[in-house]
Parts: C-alpha cells; structure tokens; sequence
DNA sequence: CAGCCGCCTTGATCTGCGTCAACGCCTGGA
DNA sequence: TCCAGGCGTTGACGCAGATCAAGGCGGCTG
C-alpha cells in the first residue's frame, strides 16, 4: 500500500494498521487522526485509543475502487477518514438509487443483519478505516460511550434519510438541486471547510441517481441555475453558490 | 381516558402510569406487555420491568389524533404498543411526504436534536407508550443492553429508510404498489399476524403521499392489480395478496 | 332510514421529466 | 501532437403519472 499523498488529500486518516504495539502504551494512529472528532471514535479519551487502533486497518481508495458489494457478509464497518465514497442500490435491471455520499468522519456498513444492504465504491481518493465487526461490537460492549456516539450518529443518519424522502417523493427536479447544492455546502462547513465555493467531485450521473432524475435533468438544471445567476460553474468540478438564499427558498419549494 | 376496547385492539399495551409502585417490586405494567419482544424493551429481564414502569405512561389515539408536530421539542420518545400510526413530513406549499407507517413494536422521537423532525398522527385506533426522553436517556446509561437493542433496531430503520429511497427514486407506481403490499405483508407477519390476507388501515391519500404518488394513480394501480389477479379487495379495508410471488417479480423491477 | 360527507374510482387532458440522439470538450495515453 | 473515450451539454420528441373533473359508494348521524 503506497503512502497516501497528503498534497492532494489533505486530511489523511490514521496510518496503517501494522504498528499494533501494547495498546496501554504511547501515540497510536488513531492519536494521529486529524478527523477524529468527527467520527464515532470521537467519545474515546486519548489514553483509550490504543484500543481502537488495535482492531482497525486503514484502506487507500482510488476513483472508483469498490469496497463492498450488496449482498456480501458484512464483516467490517467502515469510517471514511479522507475523500468521497458513494453508496447505492441496483435493482436487477440496472437501476441505480445512490443512498448516500460519504465524506469524513462519516460510517457505513452498520448492517442490521449479516449482509451488506448496499453497495459502495470511492469518488475520489479516499481513505477510510476498517473495523471489524465483531471486534468492533467487543469495543463497544466495553466502551457504551462508543456505542452512545454510534447511536446518535444513526440517528442523524436517519434523520437525512427522511429529510431524502421528502426529497425524493414530493420536490420537483429545480428543488432537488437547490437541496442538494445546499447539503453539500453544510455537509462541507461541518467539516471544517469551505462552505461556499464547494466542491462537487461526483458524476453528473451519480447525482440524478442520488436525486431520482437523469443526468440529463441534472445537467439541464444546472444550467438553469446557472442562467438564473443563483450559482457559477467553477474549474475543478467546484460550484459557487450566487444567492444562498434564494437557493434555500427554491429547496423548501416555497 | 377511557379504556381500551379489546375487542378492536388485539394487542392492548402496558396498564396505565397511575401505578407506579415500588420499583422493585412484582408485576409492573410492563410485564403485562404482549408486544414487548417486538420493542426496545425486549432486551429488559422480567425483574428490572419495574425501571422501564416507572418512568412510561400510556396514550390512547383516536383515529386522526396528533401526537407532536414537527418542529416541536421532541421532550418524548413512544412506542407505539396497538394500532397505526403514521410519521409525515410537510412543504411549506402543503405537499406531503409520509415517512413511515408504524405498528406494535416500532418507536419514533429519536431525534437527534431537540426538535422532532417529522409530525406523528393516528390511522387506527391505537395505544403508544410514552417515555420522557431525559429519564429515558437515564435508562439507557444504567441498561446498555437497552441502548443496544436501540442501536440495532435504528440500523433496521435506516436500512427500510434506504429500501425506501430505493423505491420512490427509482421505481414506477406499479413497483411501488407492489413492494409497498409486499412490506405491509412481512411486517404483519413479523408481529405474529397473517402475512396474506392484510390490512390496509391507510387511506389511498396516505398511501399516495408514502410511495411518492397522487391518489388518483394508487387507485388506478389497486384497479390495474386486481384486473390482472395479483390482488383482491376485501372487505373493510383487507387486501388478499392472489399471487405472492408474481407480485414479489413485479416489485424488484423483474 | 334518509341524507350527507369523505373516500374511492374512473375518465380526459396536460406536462415535467425521461428517452433518444448528436455533438463538444477535456484528459490521458501512444 | 494527435487520437479515443468518457463526461457534459443541448435539442427534439414521447410518455408515465399529475392534474382537472365528475360521479359512485359506504358509513356515520340525526
């Protein structure tokens, strides 16, 4: 595994698994993670961590690498440390629902049953670290402050993914982007970065099938926006939010 | 408040909060709970009921009854022990995106926040339990097995929430239809009642707003399936699923 | 038991977005 | 440098499902 290049991603995750010394002792990668309190490891007190960088392993995505197939054994949870990572669903003939985009700090794999119920494969590079189930679920039993954290992310998940719903079921192809344009926007400024030029790293592709339209609706309205002076297509797949507020009042479909 | 009528309401929940004796003592309102392997209570020994007792009360809905809105401190979480009642999102403009339909067993109010993201209301006459959501939190620190079971029971509604995105992003109104008598099917079978002939307590409207459609097509699909022997309508409000299998085709977009 | 109201159904028409098609641009490889 | 392939954009047209409209039916209520 060559060593991640922090020139292009700059938040890079623990280092590599292979230094498992005594986990009472000093540093260990997860001290090292600069993402960390973003993540459901974030509850655990720096002399605890040599615990959770016991289990984990780190794995470096490229652009459209897979890391797990729906329908596989769900054996590892996964927390993305760096970059974009898409999870989506196929239906048998070859329709794709994108479920969510992952940057850092955020989990997947947390399976209720023993299989993957979806797909996921890195945008960008990407970085994110593996846990094991079930040495994870261990970790937790010891550590219920973990597994607080763990609940309360869930439940913010699943309050996106009704917040999606509506989306999905009720906004017009205008209002989807406006949403979408936005969430992207918070998602990065809780991550410590730039709010408003933000970048836009998936396929035009990946975001009608993460906004139940065809990419050539998205590309359609893109340019509407654009011709409405609400945003401005920047170099390097970035977008430039014109009129933030207008931009919400078409979200809300007011 | 007027006791259940029984003979509607099978599954009748937890006795009333008025007794709310000795916590350690013998049979609380709780252990006469029939639903409760199905809630998050499931996990809770007979002999430790009494902590759950102690802090529960009980509400009877009417059909159509609120029970919060969104936007309102979400001071409570429930459980809904009898019934249905369904969670529903609004637009500014009155358009609805219902979020879910939920029977015996199923919990809604955890939010992430403070607020509830989503309104609550009545289709059936029903029964919910409800739990402050501070004491409830005490519980949780003093039960982890409790908040486990809570973890892996949000990780189950994220996941139905996932199927869901799958659904209204992109499937037709007649994979809609399908899948949604499909789910009304195994979750009547999962609370240990038949999965063939089923109840459809919702109105077209409810459903509509569910699967991301009008009425007018709801009904005109219902119409469509039954023409083609894949259902029959019953009587007060029952569907009979004529070919499970074919149904289960059309619903996966085979 | 009659009348009313809400829900469901059915028909006619409209439209937002999908589909099909063509082409431009950028990027990476020989 | 030039070519090829992937992605994005734009245009023309079609259709699934929305909208608009009109009854029908069953279950309360007085």
């Amino acid at each position: 595994m060559s060593p991640f290049d922090v020139t292009r991603i700059r938040e890079l995750g623990p280092a590599t698994a292979a230094e498992q010394d005594d986990v009472e002792s000093g540093p260990s990668p997860c001290g090292a993670c600069s993402v960390r309190h973003l993540t459901f490891c974030a509850p655990m007190a720096e002399d605890e961590l040599g615990h959770v960088a016991k289990i984990v392993s780190t794995v470096e995505l490229h652009p459209s690498d897979p890391l797990f197939d729906e329908g596989e054994p769900a054996d590892n949870v996964y927390s993305v440390t760096a970059g974009a990572v898409k999870v989506y669903k196929l239906l048998p003939d070859g329709r794709r629902q994108v479920i969510g985009f992952l940057f850092s700090g955020d989990f997947m794999g947390l399976a209720h049953n023993s299989l993957y119920a979806y797909s996921a494969e890195a945008i960008t590079h990407s970085a994110v670290c593996k846990f094991p189930r079930k040495k994870l679920e261990q970790l937790l039993e010891r550590f219920p402050k973990m597994e607080r954290r763990l609940l309360g992310m869930a439940s913010h998940e699943l309050a996106v993914a009704q917040e999606q719903m509506l989306l999905l079921g009720r906004k017009t192809a205008k209002e989807k982007i406006a949403s979408f344009l936005l969430m992207l926007s918070k998602r990065s400024e809780q991550r410590g970065q730039s709010p408003n030029p933000i970048a836009v790293p998936m396929s035009r592709t990946d975001i009608g099938d993460y906004l139940g339209l065809t990419t050539e609706t998205v590309s359609r309205t893109f340019t509407q926006l654009k011709t409405s002076n609400l945003i401005s297509l920047l170099p390097a797949n970035k977008v430039e939010l014109t009129s933030i507020d207008t931009l919400r009042e078409i979200a809300e479909g007011a």
